[in-house]
DNA sequence: CTGAATACGGACTGTTCCAGTCGTATATTC
DNA sequence: GAATATACGACTGGAACAGTCCGTATTCAG
């Protein structure tokens, strides 16, 4: 399947969410779960998650909430998945930097090792500003097109 | 996590295993189990999935087992894991060709759409082939380095 | 100073999915 | 007909995910 957790969806929404309203100095959690419909303690506790790890800054007490840490340029979906779902490896086998236990060798491991490479590379290169970016994209497309259009690719395997 | 089920490692390290024995007419699952180390009924319904999309050939009976259906180099490494655990998506919500159900707009689909179509597209790149080659290749470097050397990179996260 | 709003964090539960097993039927060879 | 295989469905145990509950700490407003 090789989908990432909703965890890591949610996190990524909200920091993109965030990008998109730089003039609020914070948004509480609420907010951004109602924005969003999401579970409000749910994705607390992922912004909390986001915070220790550098890429929020919050505030407590009324009119607290959270903002960006870093310009939303610097910060990579990379990094916000990393937080939320940990290490992420493309082989089973994998855990940490222990190899295969069982199999004699698992020579599958070192050829994919290249495809999640090239993962990794990809998620680094995205940032949360183009996530942002990408949303007013396609609404200047659908102004262009009438209201239900998709001009993007949609894709299914 | 991001990572690939069980399943399709086993049936990538098959048919990788198949590959490199392309002298005999036909290896039973038994065989491939025993050479890893995997539970050999698990494998044995694995194979016969791979039977039924056409990538494999099994032949019942006394000295059956199962062969390469088409050529090493003309099988994918996405073939295999589509086959196995079926269409992959990277972002949770996506059901198919359905969009999000709550969420109003999970803008954060569209752009995850693209690292989706990289990950498929370097999958597609690798063939069964190229994991039997770089298996000859690593014991190349490994006779060059002495026993424990390893050439090629782990990749951590 | 009191209270509301908010972040912080641990513990708990329900569900889903994966991994693996079991049992049975069918096909092929000797 | 016996031995060896594939083929296939049903079942179970366990892990991971999604979500909830509850209590504490912090900050601001009145």
């Amino acid at each position: 399947m090789l989908k990432l957790t909703k965890k890591a969806d949610y996190g990524l929404m909200a920091l993109k969410y965030l990008a998109e309203h730089p003039e609020t100095p914070a948004l509480s959690a609420k907010d951004v779960a109602d924005a969003y419909g999401i579970p409000a303690q749910l994705l607390a506790k992922i912004l909390q998650r986001l915070t220790k790890t550098g890429l929020l800054r919050s505030h407590a007490g009324m009119n607290g909430g959270y903002a960006l840490a870093r310009d939303p340029r610097q910060i990579s979906a990379f990094e916000v998945i990393h937080a939320i779902d940990g290490p992420l490896f493309l082989t089973s086998c994998t855990k940490g930097t222990k190899s295969c236990d069982l199999t004699p060798n698992c020579t599958i491991k070192e050829p994919l090792a290249r495809v999640n490479e090239t993962i990794i590379g990809v998620l680094k290169s995205i940032s949360i500003h183009d996530l942002a970016e990408e949303e007013q994209a396609a609404a200047k497309a659908r102004e262009g097109q009438g209201p239900d259009g998709h001009g993007l690719v949609t894709l299914t395997v």
